[in-house]
RNA sequence: GCCGAAGUGGCGGAACUGGCAGACGCGCGGGACUCAAAAUCCCGUCCUGGCAACAGGGUGUGGGUUCGAAUCCCACCUUCGGCACCA
């Protein structure tokens, strides 16, 4: 090797070491002097796997971006840190006997030491961790305050729980029911996901198929204590402010599906020889007429008062059989629909007909009210329940197609759509929205019922039955009361303890810790300590503040640095998280919102998907396929710089596509190009080449073209079109024998977002003494970019004839004239008379004839 | 089943707002340098026919709009991602 060769390895070391003994990258709390620009990314789980190169795609982007934003001028936050509270290392923990901390410490500093190899401009001193005492704080705080506040209904925003309005006349126990009902963050005994393997609850959409996410073991149904987030308030909020953000529409559109919204009625069925009424929820009520039997879940509390003696042996069984049941085996058993008879009746509101009322698991315990009317001739579920069961179908919608409406009315066909009104007495003839309205109104008026929304999102399940997650700040009185800790003995520390077992019954491993959890308080009544811990979803909700203010022992953030820095300008992450941790920290935000803790409504501005890297073979990357791309081999091999442009090179950045290794050969071959076009490889010296000189035409103005697209380019996170920009103009310059000095210091700046270590050796050696970091981005000059003469394509009748070169100023008839002037046209015209000739300046002419 | 994204050379991918399809990179073929190899440099590379000039075909499939379609419209096929009885 050639003394003055492109040493990556060193290079890159000296400029890792340079900045972080200059600080070159940290950010500067509240300066009111530059425009502040906020780059986040989705901060990893630190795997005993360590990096893969899906993880430095989404960073070097976000990198790229900020290197590019400070270099415009903006004071720039691009912090990192640790998800690193989470089930690996407890399952490892169980295994081993080796404590979560301390699996967790070691994890992290491989994998800052691969991140930081990278070459990312971080402020490290920013870095948290959300296992970290002093950082879980502050998330025991926010759960504090969401137990310690309430949703005002009106204001539709939370409050805090003193301000909770509480009937008159009730008891001191009644009185603290209503008020523990209230709360955002709630005790409730609820059928949840547990799963034997895992031993622990799992939320919804940790459950996949009916299996856990994590490890594929069984899941099934099971009541039990639990606590929860109430979400749902916050629904409508969750769904409207989604148009103030700049997101991706696919993911807006995951957002809106998972929270669900429809609008409809609630119905009222009286039960005759009852004082009590089924209430349903319908998007359907036109087609009420058409109700010809009524379904409960079959967990409902209703069913037992409403079977009669004979029926019950059949519908206790029924019950029994639902509720062993695991989502999977409902799922599966889906395709064929199940039900029993309670022998009960209702009478249908609109025209007072007794329909029977049946149960069956089709019917969910949790949307609406547990009960549905059902219109078997416009519901393809109902339709399907009452042919399985023989239950009779009355259409009461006519499909405009005449051949479906004949369909319908024979009961052959179940029809969802709109179309006009039939057997629905006064209401014949009216079209579907005209129906929904007029009978809204009706049932209102006599008391039957009521417009009325539901949402698909259910509270969120947020209590696990492990030990490596934040301890609840709750306490349990003898006589049941639940106690939040003050904020003054928060952080509550995770204890050790001998086993991190789950007890297998539910009970997590803090219950197994007698002295942690019998508390005795001051006034000497004894309490216990909720021994559930927190998801792992808690910590990544707010971390986003902490990089505000990541030592603050007095508060989370600082309300300035807060107004400063927020909102998050960009935010890239994978797609995966579309719905789970974007929702929940969405949801975060809003509540610490309304409480005047944070000043904008949302929390992430743009967001931005990276999208998945495959192996070599086209395939997911995994450990069994033994297609895993490991980034330290190819930092070792080809360096940061050639990793980073290579991830950027890949494709467009929210594709997937395959790794090639010789794709990476392409792109370091690039960086080798570009090293010996300025620097002599045999003394190391720059090469005789760069001069103070003149520049060429054709050269500058394909810097200056080079100049606009990649800043074009790095706007749209169009980074892979960027870089071939950057490959042409290197390839041009490369042709040169002189290059001039000012060209070539134009180009290294835009080069440096893409390949930091190799810009900041290229500038060092072309005699900066300073970073360039902070130097400004290059400008560009319009009339420099454009060419003087261009060459226009000739068709005639669309196919392409010869091509004409013109003045960058020549008007149409000019263009007109040189076109039908050449040999290969008149040739292809053939004596014909144009009949139009289209004229677009710049592109073509179309001879029409 | 429903929703969303995408289908372009041997491969990854370009193509502004409807205007030269295949930029850039990989791979491949040929050449230069070398005793030889690696590295590097140069030339070629969508397909078919032709020595060539050139002609014809070509962006998943079939139709349509237009002087002109990878791009817009309709129908369909395939792949990937998400949801999964939410009344």
């Amino acid at each position: 090797m050639k003394k003055g060769a492109y040493s990556f390895n060193k290079i890159e070391k000296k400029w890792q070491q340079f900045w972080q003994q200059n600080s070159t990258f940290k950010a500067q709390d509240c300066n009111a002097s530059k425009p502040k620009y906020y780059v986040l990314d989705m901060f990893p789980y630190p795997s005993a796997q360590g990096l893969h190169v899906g993880h430095p795609e989404g960073y070097t982007a976000s990198d790229i971006f900020a290197r590019y934003k400070r270099m415009k001028g903006f004071n720039v936050l691009h912090p990192m840190g640790w998800d690193a509270f989470g089930l690996p290392a407890e399952q490892y923990a169980v295994e081993s006997g080796t404590h979560p901390a301390e699996t967790t410490r070691k994890n992290v500093d491989s994998m800052r030491r691969q991140i930081m190899s990278l070459g990312f401009s971080y402020d490290w001193d920013r870095e948290v961790n959300t296992t970290d005492p002093g950082y879980y704080k502050w998330t025991q705080w926010v759960f504090l305050k969401m137990f310690n506040s309430y949703f005002d209904e009106t204001e539709q925003k939370a409050r805090p729980i003193e301000q909770l309005p509480i009937p008159d006349g009730l008891t001191e126990a009644a009185r603290q029911q209503y008020i523990d009902d209230h709360r955002l963050a709630y005790e409730a005994e609820v059928p949840v996901n547990w799963c034997p393997a895992l031993g622990t609850v799992l939320a919804n959409e940790e459950v996949v198929g009916g299996l856990s996410e994590r490890g594929g073991h069984p899941v099934i149904r099971k009541p039990m204590r639990q606590w929860m987030l109430r979400i749902t308030k916050y629904a409508e909020r969750l769904l409207e402010d989604l148009a103030e953000v700049d997101w991706p529409e696919s993911i807006k559109k995951l957002q809106i599906d998972w929270i669900g919204k429809s609008v409809g009625a609630d119905v009222k069925f009286e039960v005759p020889g009852c004082d009590w009424d089924i209430w349903i929820f319908t998007t359907r009520p036109d087609t009420l007429f058409g109700a010809t039997y009524m379904v409960l879940a079959p967990e409902l509390d209703l069913v037992d008062m409403i079977t009669t003696a004979e029926h019950k042996e059949a519908v206790d069984k029924y019950r029994e059989e639902a509720a062993r049941k695991s989502d999977l085996d409902r799922t599966d058993l889906a395709k064929e629909k199940t039900g029993v008879f309670t022998g009960g009746y209702a009478i249908n509101p609109v025209n007072g007909a007794k329909i029977p009322i049946w149960i069956s698991d089709y019917v969910l315990i949790s949307y609406g009210f547990g009960a549905i009317m059902a219109v078997p001739a416009h519901d393809t579920r109902d339709f399907e329940f009452a042919n399985e069961l023989n239950l009779p179908i009355i259409p009461v919608v006519e499909p405009e197609d005449k051949e479906q409406a004949d369909l319908v009315k024979k009961g052959e066909l179940c029809f969802v759509g709109d179309g006009r009104a039939i057997n629905s007495g006064q209401f014949d003839g009216l079209s579907t929205p005209e129906f929904k309205e007029q009978i809204t109104n009706w049932l209102a008026e006599r008391d039957l019922g009521r417009k009325a929304v539901n949402y698909k999102l259910r509270d969120w399940l947020f209590s696990r039955q492990r030990y490596w997650g934040e301890p609840f700040p709750i306490l349990h009185a003898e006589d049941g009361r639940v106690l939040g800790l003050s904020e003054e003995d928060l952080p509550l520390v995770l204890p050790e303890v001998q086993s991190y077992k789950p007890s297998g019954t539910g009970e997590p491993p803090l219950a197994n810790i007698d002295d942690w959890v019998n508390v005795t308080l001051p006034d000497g009544s004894r309490v216990k300590r909720e021994t559930n811990t927190m998801p792992q979803w808690a910590g990544s909700c707010w971390y986003y503040l902490r990089y505000l203010d990541p030592n603050n022992v007095d508060r989370g953030w600082d309300s300035e640095k807060e107004n400063y820095w927020m909102p998050v300008d960009l935010y890239i992450g994978g797609a995966e998280h579309a719905v789970l941790h974007l929702l929940y920290s969405r949801f975060w935000h809003k509540f610490l919102y309304d409480l005047g803790y944070v000043s904008t409504k949302e929390p992430f501005k743009k967001l931005v998907n990276q999208g998945m890297i495959l192996g070599e073979d086209g395939q997911k990357m995994s450990k069994s396929r033994g297609n895993v791309i490991n980034p330290d081999k190819v930092v070792a091999d080809y360096g940061a710089d050639s990793m980073r442009l290579y991830e950027m090179f890949m494709g467009p950045l929210e594709a997937t596509k395959p790794w090639n290794m010789q794709g990476v050969e392409g792109v370091h071959r690039f960086l080798q190009r570009l090293w010996r076009m300025i620097i002599d490889e045999d003394t190391g010296e720059l090469d005789g080449a760069i001069q103070e000189a003149d520049t060429d035409e054709a050269t500058l103005r394909l810097l200056h073209q080079t100049i606009k697209k990649v800043g074009d380019d790095n706007e749209s996170f169009g980074f892979n079109t960027a870089i071939s920009q950057m490959m042409i103009f290197v390839n041009h310059l490369t042709k040169q024998t002189v290059r001039p000095k000012s060209v070539i210091e134009k180009f290294i700046l835009i080069l440096s977002p893409f390949a930091p270590h190799i810009a900041e050796e290229l500038w060092e050696k072309l005699g900066h003494t300073e970073t360039l970091a902070y130097e400004s981005w290059p400008q560009y000059d319009k009339e420099l970019i454009k060419e003087k003469e261009i060459e226009l394509v000739v068709q005639v009748n669309g196919r392409i004839k010869d091509r004409i070169v013109v003045s960058a100023e020549a008007d149409e008839d000019q263009i007109k004239q040189q076109a039908l002037a050449s040999e290969k046209v008149t040739a292809a015209l053939a004596g014909k008379q144009p009949k139009k000739i289209i004229v677009i300046k710049s592109r073509l002419v179309n001879i029409v004839i």
